[in-house]
DNA sequence: ATTGATGCAAATAATTTGCATGTAC
DNA sequence: GTACATGCAAATTATTTGCATCAAT
């Protein structure tokens, strides 16, 4: 049911298994990236490297966080993933590349993190692509600013 | 000469001194602070907290690495500067909010990374600030994909 | 059979922190 | 004078790496 972002095109995650989409980026279906996409896949949020060790944890006991390192470097290189980080603290998140994607909006005085749905860089992306030649797969948009609570207290 | 950001107003930076800008953001005016404003502010590239430091360097051998950290904290924090991280390496990089600001493209396969200097963000901005009653004073917009050179290598 | 992936343990390196001293206001 | 900023040294912690073993193709 959810649609992933693939050189350009749409691609519609349900017409493929997890293997089969593995092996069209060139990498091998292993039981440890299987259940990585999946959770990314589940995530309602954002989560840190760290986090989806913990969920493969309870699915699989030996599994390793070195490991969930070298899945998401893989994963992000392939445009599969995303990577970004926050101010506030300097852990890394991690997250699917859909077609249906949301952004965020940033409090910088009490780091409330508001996701925002609506997508404004269809066409420039397009745009961008001729300008540079590219074929763009996917893109990040963090606003910053104050909260209206935040702005009201100072 | 140049423009910044300041809580959806246009700034002209020239109108005011370093310390008459640090000080409307209830900073004092430390050398410190006014090093790193000016080495940022003539930056041609996104500068690494360790960059900011050995430029500091040439001009005061005491300075230290902490507290470059600590002044990039509270200028991200005030919104006077903003800071990404690129895939590849984990360090993070800083610029100034400026009006005149770039956006990047990068390669996900070789890292290179192309400057956009069109931003198709300006209404966007007000439509979500209406939308979340924030005051936006900066965004940061990111776009992925695969170069011309490494499209044809693959 | 071959190539690449993983677990483990150890290393690296970016960033943060506590505290005594210094400085802007 | 007071409140906050800095330098220093030490700590923390996210992330990476080398290597032997294991698994997917």
């Amino acid at each position: 049911m959810e649609n992933f972002r693939e050189n350009g095109d749409v691609m519609e995650q349900e017409d493929l298994t997890n293997k089969e989409y593995l092996n069209k980026h060139g990498l091998k279906n292993t039981k440890q990236r299987n259940l990585t996409f999946n959770i990314l896949n589940q995530a309602q949020n954002l989560m840190t490297a760290e986090d989806i060790y913990f969920e493969l944890r309870k699915v699989d006991a030996s599994i390793n966080l070195s490991t969930i390192y070298r899945i998401l470097d893989i994963f992000i290189e392939k445009g599969i993933a995303l990577k970004s980080t926050f101010p506030d603290n300097n852990k890394c998140v991690f997250e699917l590349n859909r077609l249906e994607h949301k952004h965020h909006l940033i409090c910088l005085c009490c780091k409330k993190i508001v996701t925002i749905s609506d997508c404004p860089l269809i066409e420039f992306e397009r745009h961008v692509e001729q300008q540079t030649n590219f074929n763009i797969i996917q893109h990040k948009l963090e606003m910053y600013g104050y909260c209206n609570d935040c702005n009201e207290k100072n």
